[in-house]
DNA sequence: AAGTTAAGATTACACCTGTAATCATTTTTT
DNA sequence: AAAAAATGATTACAGGTGTAATCTTAACTT
């Protein structure tokens, strides 16, 4: 699995909101939540190719960069990676920690009764 | 928060096997799935110290270890540390993400339910 | 009591990370 | 055409991380 750190993560996830996409692009989508520097952003960018999780093309002086992969791809990864590490890979006792200590609401049980619904639906 | 690396997470997490602990007993629970040298333990041992993880007592020339909190405590601030991250603090997307590359069983299914039940009784 | 261990403390060192600054080069401007 | 600006490439640098080796000292052996 491709490591990402978490400020290269957040720079792929600006590009997955809409691909390809320039790096002033990318700098632009960022600059509301994060007080990154340009050259920062750019140094990421870099590493992101370096790693294989981008590609570019060249588009005059610019890069068009696209991700190498899917977002539902990578976070399904880093799910099992995390569940397997913290619960054995038991997907149960996370959500159930987070019940325990009140942290979900009504919605979240709505939508996992909806995600089990499905699940059943598509075993029978 | 405090932030553990991976390999010192893994010492922690040995020492909640049963605690309180010597560095020895650590290293000896470690050492059928690590290959890690008793020196790179107490390191680590040392920097979850410092790090205000682990508190001790001296023994002699031992040290005992405690940990400074307890597991559940621990992996639900990084769930929601890591579901914040990748998932908007919605835990629901990550359960789907599961669901449709085929990673659960029947089983979690299951204890899912049973979180859900335990959930709604608690509402009540 | 002197020598030997074994515990923890200190030091090591390369690679990763966050966070840019500077350099080289190619476009734009003027 | 010369100057300015914008791009990516290269360099920087401190702190974290994996993975120990060496040093110091207190405890156990003989």
């Amino acid at each position: 699995m491709i490591e990402l750190s978490k400020a290269e993560f957040e720079v792929l996830d600006a590009l997955w909101l809409s691909y390809p996409a320039t790096a002033s692009q990318i700098i632009e989508r960022l600059s509301d939540e994060k007080q990154w520097h340009e050259k920062t952003i750019k140094t990421l960018l870099g590493r992101l190719v370096k790693k294989g999780a981008l590609s570019f093309e060249k588009d005059g002086r610019q890069y068009i960069y696209t991700p190498c992969m899917e977002r539902a791809e990578y976070t399904l990864k880093e799910s099992q990676n995390f569940i397997e590490r913290f619960f054995s890979g038991r997907i149960a006792p996370l959500v159930s920690g987070f019940a325990k200590s009140e942290q979900l609401s009504q919605q979240d049980i709505n939508e996992l009764k909806k995600v089990i619904d499905d699940w059943e639906k598509q075993q029978k």
